[in-house]
DNA sequence: GTGAAAGCGCTAACAC
DNA sequence: GTGTTAGCGCTTTCAC
């Protein structure tokens, strides 16, 4: 059973293909029993027509390009829920491509996706190490357009951003305000951009509540629960005193919480925790997380909308818009790991 | 800049666009200077074909059709996974397409899929209510293989599941093993079809024990965690002696191990607990999570090698293949939520 | 070895 | 209102 195309629907009706384009494309200038009989056929023959013949002809595909990595943890995959539920309201549909090493570099990625003619593409793979240097040369000899998520701002090209540096300061902040005074972080890979910000932004706190950001305080993670536990460990040793950590996500707190439990600190009274994320699992922690939310669908859906500003625009004039940055505010979220009752 | 095309190459390289494609497509019969020349301006002009009109002309696009549901959630971002690393593996990107509502009917999405035209198509959606009611009679005239992932066994389609039963039946079983009697369950929503075979392997496991698989054993829950502690008070009311809970989720069993925690109940001296999934963090849970776990990843997978199986055989021969129904056995994993110390 | 012609399924531009 | 022509970018005949 090989599908029925334009032609046979043409030939069904009576008509030209030209006319049973312009009753698919609810053009005017089809005669109401034209359209009548053309609309039955296509019903008949269970007829649909070709999206990428349509491509082809329209020098569009309503389809963008998506980039991912690891999308089976909580920050990609909800991020990419956001993408598509924004890409879907807006008419486009996704094409998805999921990188295995996050390092590497995108160049052969990119031209794969164009090679489908997709109207544009999200770069939802993080900033890590140098695997961005590729775009800007890249890009700016390429058509179509690209949103970069979390990578430092860069002024040639369009980036929606959390405001990580910001939610890290919100973290440590807090619990400065909760008395506590050794405040040890637990971050995620160095080289990611992310982590750097959220490192920066812990140090921002403690440097502007007059304490230093000593490096006996940090531990290197890798986002992952064992990681936040050795962590704590570790932080133990290089600092006894420390009174409250700031781990870089909610895995890596639960990590610590796990730790604390069998080193026989008692949180929050002997220990503050606070992680980022938010992971919906959090309040039932015990005890329950505080953390930086972030809103990850939100990331997602302004990418799409940004990214379709972009597809626009280029449609419209030949004018080139300019690349915008966007920044996301992340949101503290006070739990039961950082506040003593009573205090 | 507009893309340059094979006819910019044919020229630029003075010959024809077939032996460009010849190139392309390193067929034989190309002299090697003229092949050389080629390429030099196809890299010169960093020319990449377009994949959509090779579609066009081939029939075949390589592109799979994936159709999912809630993919910021556990189970469908790892089969996503899954599917996407096999695929990757074996030529063939996605497209994406996620629903909204789980209980709606697939002919659309299908017919999207189709005209993009897809090689195949993996129906990651779960089989809730009778959103699968389309599925026979559209498929029988459709021209595009689907391979359906969690979903009851239907001769005429291709399906491929976790048997859930089996989990529901290795966790109950072993609570029983630890002694206990009144063994509730917390079940996801019922109209979900994993759900009920979760029920069924608890309700096997009862009756292979001689037990009854009381109604006040039994309580609804939604997947969530807030539904599991709920759940367990519930539970409580309907059957105080409970002494185990088999959680039909990591993230319920989670509430179930908070609820406990505020009412006094000691894990795993008074209650017992198992969940299902086995998410990075249960080993990190406070007690950690026993667990029935189920390998998605290779879900995923093996609906992709599935599919390209059916995709294949319908190029090679223009035989049927008969649709397989294929089964994955999940994996019993004993954490400190299920068993007293030197019981 | 290479090229010319025809066609994949559809739409834009222009007739009539 | 409707049909004809041409073309999107590529591949598949089939010549030469």
């Amino acid at each position: 059973m090989t599908k029925a195309t334009i032609r046979d629907v043409a030939a069904a009706a009576g008509v030209s293909r030209q006319t049973v384009s312009r009753v698919l494309n609810d053009k005017p200038d089809v005669a109401k029993e034209t359209r009548q009989r053309v609309l039955e056929v296509i019903d008949r023959f269970g007829y649909r027509p070709s999206s990428i013949a349509r491509s082809l002809t329209q020098g569009r595909s309503c389809t963008l390009g998506v980039v991912s990595y690891g999308v089976q943890y909580f920050g990609p995959s909800h991020t990419l829920a956001g993408i598509q539920h924004q890409a879907s309201e807006m008419g486009y549909t996704l094409h998805l491509s999921l990188v295995r090493q996050p390092a590497e570099s995108g160049v052969q990625i990119l031209h794969d996706l164009i090679s489908y003619h997709v109207d544009g593409i999200i770069w939802a793979v993080s900033e890590i190490g140098n695997n961005r240097g590729w775009a800007e040369e890249e890009l700016c000899r390429s058509s179509v357009p690209v949103v970069f998520l979390d990578m430092r701002p860069c002024p040639n090209l369009p980036v929606v951003n959390i405001e990580n540096r910001v939610g890290g300061y919100l973290a440590t902040k807090h619990l400065f305000d909760q008395g506590r005074r050794k405040i040890g972080l637990i971050t995620g890979p160095l080289d990611w951009w992310s982590a750097q910000e959220r490192r920066a932004g812990w140090s921002d706190a403690l440097q502007g509540a007059g304490l230093t950001a000593d490096d006996f305080l940090i531990v290197e993670g890798t986002w992952s629960a064992a990681s936040g536990e050795r962590g704590f460990r570790r932080l133990l040793e290089q600092c006894p005193g420390v009174d409250a950590v700031f781990a870089c996500n909610d895995q890596m707190a639960l990590g610590v919480l796990k730790a604390a439990r069998e080193l026989g600190r008692r949180v929050p009274e002997d220990l503050a925790v606070v992680g980022f994320d938010d992971v919906p699992e959090a309040p039932f922690f015990c005890p329950s997380l505080s953390t930086v939310r972030q809103d990850l669908s939100e990331l997602g859906r302004s990418a799409v909308r940004e990214l379709v500003r972009l597809i626009e625009a280029k449609q419209q004039d030949e004018a080139q818009v300019e690349p915008r940055t966007i920044l996301l505010q992340p949101e503290l979220i006070v739990r039961g790991s950082s506040v003593v009752p009573g205090w």
